[in-house]
DNA sequence: GCCAACGTTGGC
DNA sequence: GCCAACGTTGGC
């Protein structure tokens, strides 16, 4: 088999809840990706995302929307411990332990970016070197998501 | 806080 | 299987 390459990621985070700064005051700067509850997002972590792979990290839901850092993939995914703890918010009464709902992965933090990579300044290539990246799609509410390796190298040449 | 987009749920 | 109601996301 030869050695697959890795494949780019973009992973939302609410700030006020987990942010880069976060991951970067962790244990080995790597921390559990949990709580997905979407099945579309559920499948990338469960079937597609694989140790090695990079991401960007970026913060939703906030004052400035953007990128503001890379992490790496550190694990592949292993079902979510959090839908089967009745005391979580994540809690899933209706997935079973030999046949999980959910998927976790772990993330390591590679770097935070120079400069926050404002959502407003990837839109503005939307219709050159970032069309059709999926963050900038209409609606787009996935909180993981593909990111192509031609617009994977056009955004880290942005910063 | 508002609201558009969109996924999920549940009645039929 | 349809579709209205509802909940969540996320930018503004």
């Amino acid at each position: 088999m030869a050695k697959s390459t890795p494949a780019y990621w973009l992973l939302k985070s609410e700030p006020d809840a987990f942010s880069i700064d976060d991951l970067e005051r962790r244990p080995r700067q790597t921390e559990m990706w949990d709580g997905v509850r979407n099945y579309q997002a559920r499948n990338l972590i469960r079937d597609a995302m694989k140790p090695g792979d990079l991401a960007f990290f970026y913060h939703s839901s906030c004052a400035q929307p953007g990128i503001v850092g890379v992490a790496q993939i550190a694990s592949a995914g292993y079902p979510d411990p959090t839908q089967f703890d009745a005391a979580h918010a994540h809690y899933d009464p209706g997935s079973k332990r030999d046949d999980p709902r959910w998927y976790a992965i772990d993330v390591r933090l590679d770097r935070k970016l120079h400069r926050l990579l404002a959502l407003d300044e990837l839109r503005s290539h939307a219709g050159t070197g970032l069309k059709d990246l999926r963050l900038l799609a209409r609606g787009n509410r996935l909180s993981v998501m593909p990111v192509s390796p031609q617009h994977w190298r056009f955004i880290l040449g942005l910063e």
